[in-house]
Formats: structure tokens, sequence, C-alpha cells
DNA sequence: CCGCAATCTTGACTGATTCCAGAAAACAGG
DNA sequence: CCTGTTTTCTGGAATCAGTCAAGATTGCGG
């Protein structure tokens, strides 16, 4: 859990501007991870009361533009965002509660970033998302 | 590209029933790979100009639960549908036009589908996708 | 300490998707 | 072929995440 002021270099490293509710934003990110955008208002909103929810976007754009975040977005889910980047890891997201956990890839460090046919793409990122059921719902189910 | 005799086979063989809007859902999303809902409400009047996108939605979620035709949701896109199901492919995804191409897998026939630690999860499915610039995207901003 | 931009606030708005209740159509048995 | 039951379709309204726009603030280099 990085300190706020390493936040603030991180912030000022990518050029961005240090602004209280950018900090606070990654902050909720890397305290809450996998949130989406409601929770991340509330912990932000925690803080400072007053952030809009415009606000809230916006830094969620900037920070990922800038790589600081990255934004996942399962389908039948809203946007989520965590704080773990450049490292390609995946994720495994139960089909019935939703918990979604971080994965490193089996196959190394680059994985699976050589499709048979590439149909003439470049290709420069491969995002693996394995379903299923966690360890609760699994044995909930089962029982 | 099957026949409206095949299609109705297929819906029969799911338990379900054979209605106008849904043998013309079929055909639009076997006719047009990975097409957006907006595409196929538009593909479906061309034949049944009186089809409310209430139905097409109705038809869509029936058929995804039926397993004959398959939701994907990239990133930052609304959902789309296709026509090849249980065969275990992937997608490449053009990250400046959006284009969306079908990939077999590199690894084999049910690929990736063991995670180096997975949490306790019971995983069903891996998905993968691509994410590059397609040849002419790719041509285009380097020239 | 100044001034320029970048950033934030407010509030309305869009667009995809879903919910609801009544009307209509499809399958099964007679 | 005909009726009943069940499922599906229609149309309209509601929801919800996310976006737009204009004006007020604020961070930061000089």
């Amino acid at each position: 859990m990085p300190t706020t002021l390493e936040l603030q270099e991180l912030l000022r490293g990518a050029a961005l501007r240090v602004t209280r509710p950018r900090v606070a934003v990654l902050t909720a990110v890397h305290a809450l991870p996998h949130a989406d955008t409601d929770s991340i208002i509330g912990a932000v909103r925690r803080e400072l009361p007053d952030v809009s929810h415009q606000a809230v976007y916006d830094c969620l754009h900037a920070l990922t533009a800038a790589r600081l975040v990255r934004r996942i977005q399962p389908s039948g889910s809203v946007a989520r965002y965590e704080s773990r980047v450049g490292d390609n890891h995946h994720h495994v997201i139960c089909r019935s509660c939703g918990l979604i956990a971080d994965v490193d890839c089996a196959i190394g460090h680059a994985p699976c970033l050589t499709a048979s046919d590439d149909h003439g793409f470049v290709v420069d990122e491969a995002e693996v998302i394995y379903w299923g059921l966690c360890a609760d719902c699994s044995t909930a189910r089962s029982s």
C-alpha cells in the first residue's frame, strides 16, 4: 500500500498534475482491487465528500491513459479498475458471485501473445479471463 | 451459411419454439459475424420490418442461454454476438477501428485452461482477447 | 506572486439495456 | 381442424453507466 507521497510522485512521474481528487482516486484503486466506479466514488467521498462523479470519471480516464491504473471490463459487468499494471497478470471471475481474483499466467512472461493466425494484426497484448466458480460458490452449489 | 431449415432444426434441437423473429435473428447472427445489437436489429428488420427491439433482445438472450450464439463484450464496446460456438476460438480486436477477427488458439484444443494458481476456483472456460492494430490501421499509422 | 492551462463542478443528456403488462402466436391433445 | 395453455411479442416507460458542455477553480512554471 503506497503512501500518499509515493502516489504523488507517481502522478508527477506521469506528467499529471497532483490534485486532491486524483490522489484520492489513486488511493481508492490501490485500496480496493477490482472495484467498480461506484465503489471508487464512495471511497473517494469518504475522504473528500464534495468530489463530483464526473471528476472521478475524469481521473480514472487520465490515470488509465497514463497507465497508472488498468481498466478491466468483463462481459456483463460494469468497468472495474485495478492498480497492478505492467506485470501481465490475468483474472479468474466467478460466474455466480462475480468475485475477481488475480492469476499470474501459466505459460510464462508474455503468454499466448502468439495467435496461430493473426490475420495481419499487430498484436501488443493478450488478455485472458478465466470463467468458473469461486471456492465458496462451488462448495455451496455441490452441497 | 446454414439454410433456414437447418436453423429451424437448431432451434428445435435446443427445445426452443420456432418463431419467425428467432429464425431471423439466428440468420442475422450467422450473416454478420461479431455484429452489435443494432446491426442485428437492422438486419432482422430488412426481412421482418415490424419486429420490436425488445423481441431481438429476448431472442438473443434465449439463443445465448441455449448456447446457439455466443455473446462477446470487449471493453469499451457494446455487446456483440457470433454464431461460432463450442469450438474454443478467440478474438483479435483492433484498438483503432474496433475490427474483430477470429483466431484459433495457438496452444491447442483447450488452451490456457490451467491457471498457475487457481485460488480454489473451478475454471470451466478461458477467454482470450488479443489487442492490437489490424492490417489496415497499422499500415495507415506507420505511413 | 501571476497568468495560463489543465482540472473540477454542476446539471442535463445520451444510448444501451431491462422491466412491465397486455395482446398475440405456437404447440399439444381431442 | 379447434381449443387451451404456455410462451413469446409489442410498446412504452424506466434504469443506469457513462458523456457533454460551460463556467468556476486550482496547480504549477516563471
